[in-house]
DNA sequence: AGCACGCCGACT
DNA sequence: GTCGGCGTGCTC
């Protein structure tokens, strides 16, 4: 089964010597050779066809056979995202194992990988709280799956390292795979499992490792000598022959749900994992996707409670500022201002969330109707004060400011609406006259993917902040992800209205595990903690969704958003799939993907009827990079139903020619349509 | 995904 | 007249 994206994804191959199943071969595909992998056993696939087979090169016999589990996990996901076998199976293979020669490979299986890492003692550890004390009773009595519903600093990661230990002491050759959702999270996370079981036990898998570095961990968890895997999605796929634990942190985190190739749930698949191999699953998040809720709500997930913070800390008081009530043009409202003030006066940190970097979004003539639309992109470019740069965040293509309007000449270009940049002028020209404790004036940062873009400077940038070298952070979402600052007493949002009213169904439920996680960053310290307000400027004070945060609820707001899904026939309670389609004109990615669909009513399947496929539309952002986008909604009340269609349906679109058609693919369980 | 084969525009 | 553009199709 080598590399390739064809349907009928296996080819047969010769071999002198028996080869079992799931063992690495490199094989001649055309004229090139390439890793494979033996999918079947000699048997079946019957050589009675009309050409010669080729034979297998050679076996990287270093190696041992991939496991039946394993294989399992790939086909599920094949099938269940609709991939070709290999394009899925090679993905989860570490790439440098592909242009591996066989002396490369044998030298490094000559380093011992062999025997299972031992831990090292472990010391006294703090006591837990009762309700940590209940969740491991739980987890260990109970097969699970698990949705451990943890407020931010309830001592979640506490649990992963108790319920590792019991394990790994339990079992000599156990494994546990523990997953985050960004790259940046890791390497905290790293310490804390290197600090509790040794450096020799724990190894770390994502995209941002070098090429023989991943190949070290990879071969190191597949032999089994790597007791602990730390990674991103890609992790669930690492081969694990005792995988006993999985843990899916921040379970909510879009980031787990992979965006092109072939587009995967990590967390959906950990959990079929955790059935397949008789390993535990604990899903954990603050505020749950309302899929997992709903799944705990129905019994299929345990749900286990941690709702209070440790050492009784109190969560953030919730202040909303009708923005109804403020002057028009008012950024930041009086009162929040003024308690920033307050908190720079008594030496404590504030931060500012804004989800919106560059200078300004758009930038337009006072004159004419010019605006700085990307000519490549149906957006807008967004302008970046500080190079003078028009950007556009879709495609990347970045220009100079022009002197003068380049419609009309006229020199008067205005910025419209703002970002972190501006806002970081903004707010450093308001509380130029505040000072310091020591008279000292005031210093504001500003984080972002603009600021954080060169290697280590997020790491130097949050050093900074723990420091105490910064008394205003201002940032987008990145400042709300799990960084445990521990001075911060402020936490403001701006802006968080958008998501009210949004298109998308999700939007609200982003909006409010975003909200619920910045407020999180607010009053670590159980000593300040009774200080700590989180900030909401909004036009909509009495919407359900701020009622439901102010009272830190995040039940009550499922309750309320499962019951408008329920009503709308909205996933959890629909499972949906999209075809999208790219092609030079809109037209033609639309005419693809409507002849599919006439093509599907044709080639009834029987379980058509319970499908429902809508016509296309043009994507969201229609033209990216000079290319028209289309897409169309596949929907149904079951999941079955939509997988057996899709199933059927694949030949059909891959049957499919339209002329000037770019590429096309399925999304299954689609987080934005 | 590669890497062929194949049919139309600017070069020695 | 060729070199090379990338559209289309195949890989046991």
């Amino acid at each position: 089964m080598p590399a390739h994206g064809s349907a009928h994804a296996l080819l047969s191959y010769r071999s002198e010597l028996p080869l079992a199943a799931g063992t690495l071969v490199r094989v001649p595909l055309g004229r090139r050779e390439v890793l494979g992998v033996v999918w079947d056993a000699p048997a079946g696939h019957a050589s009675g066809a009309d050409f010669e087979l080729k034979p297998v090169i050679g076996s990287l016999d270093g190696i041992a056979a991939l496991s039946a589990n394993w294989r399992r996990l790939v086909t599920f996901c094949a099938n269940y995202y609709q991939r070709s076998l290999g394009e899925v199976a090679l993905a989860a293979l570490p790439p440098q194992l592909r242009d591996l020669s066989a002396v490369q490979l044998a030298r490094r299986m000559k380093r011992p990988y062999a025997a299972a890492a031992q831990l090292p003692p472990i010391g006294q550890l703090r006591t837990l709280s009762e309700q940590q004390a209940q969740a491991l009773s739980d987890i260990e009595g109970q097969a699970g799956p698990f949705l451990l519903f943890g407020a931010t600093g309830s001592g979640k990661t506490e649990v992963y390292l108790r319920t590792v230990q019991t394990l790994l002491s339990e079992d000599p050759q156990a494994q546990a795979l523990i997953m985050v959702p960004e790259i940046n999270l890791t390497p905290q996370l790293e310490q804390r499992f290197v600090e509790r079981f040794g450096e020799a036990a724990v190894v770390s898998m994502h995209s941002g490792m070098t090429p023989p570095q991943r190949l070290k961990s990879w071969l190191s968890a597949h032999t089994g000598a790597a007791r602990i895997v730390l990674g991103t999605r890609m992790a669930v796929f690492a081969s694990m022959p005792n995988l006993r634990l999985i843990v899916v942190d921040e379970e909510h985190d879009p980031s787990y749900k992979q965006q092109e190739g072939a587009r995967y749930s990590a967390r959906d698949l950990a959990v079929y994992r955790g059935k397949q191999d008789r390993a535990r699953v604990i899903l954990g998040s603050a505020t749950p996707a309302l899929e997992s809720w709903q799944a705990s709500e129905k019994g299929r997930y345990l749900r286990l409670d941690m709702r209070a913070r440790i050492g009784d800390a109190a969560l953030p008081a919730v202040r909303m500022v009708d923005m109804r009530l403020q002057p028009k043009k008012a950024v930041l409202s009086p009162q929040l201002l003024d308690a920033i003030g307050q908190r720079i006066a008594r030496g404590e940190q504030s931060l500012i969330f804004l989800n919106r970097r560059g200078y300004a979004p758009v930038l337009a003539c006072t004159a004419c109707d010019w605006k700085s639309e990307c000519p490549h992109c149906s957006a807008f470019r967004v302008f970046h004060k500080i190079d003078r740069t028009l950007r556009c965040h879709h495609c990347g293509f970045t220009e100079r400011v022009p002197r003068a309007c380049p419609g009309c000449g006229n020199v008067d270009i205005a910025p419209v609406g703002r970002g972190t940049e501006r806002l970081e002028e903004h707010l450093g020209e308001l509380l130029a006259e505040v000072r310091h404790p020591d008279g000292s004036p005031v210093r504001i940062a500003r984080m972002d993917a603009d600021s954080t873009r060169l290697k280590g400077a997020l790491a130097s940038q949050l050093a900074s902040v723990h420091a105490g070298e910064v008394d205003v952070l201002v940032g987008t979402q990145m400042i709300t992800k799990g960084h445990d600052f521990r001075r911060i007493t402020l936490v403001a949002a701006l802006n968080a209205d958008t998501a009210l009213f949004s298109s998308d169904f999700r939007a609200p439920e982003r909006l409010f595990s975003l909200l619920m996680q910045a407020g999180g960053r607010a009053g670590r310290d159980a000593a300040q903690a009774q200080s700590s307000e989180m900030w909401i400027q909004t036009f909509h004070p009495d919407h359900p969704l701020f009622t439901a945060l102010r009272r830190h609820d995040y039940p009550a707001f499922a309750r309320n958003e499962l019951e408008e899904r329920k009503r709308a026939g909205l996933p959890p309670f629909a499972s949906q799939a999209l075809v999208r389609a790219d092609a030079r004109s809109q037209e033609v990615a639309q005419a693809f993907l409507n002849a599919a669909r006439e093509a599907a009513a044709a080639t009834a399947v029987d379980c058509f009827d319970r499908v429902t496929v809508y016509p296309a539309v043009p994507m969201n952002v229609q033209r990216v990079a000079d290319v028209e986008r289309a897409q169309m909604l596949v929907e149904s009340d079951s999941r079955m139903a939509l997988q057996r269609f899709l199933a059927a349906w694949r030949p059909v679109l891959m049957a499919t020619r339209e002329r000037g058609l770019i590429r096309w693919a399925i999304d299954v369980d689609p987080l934005t349509i």
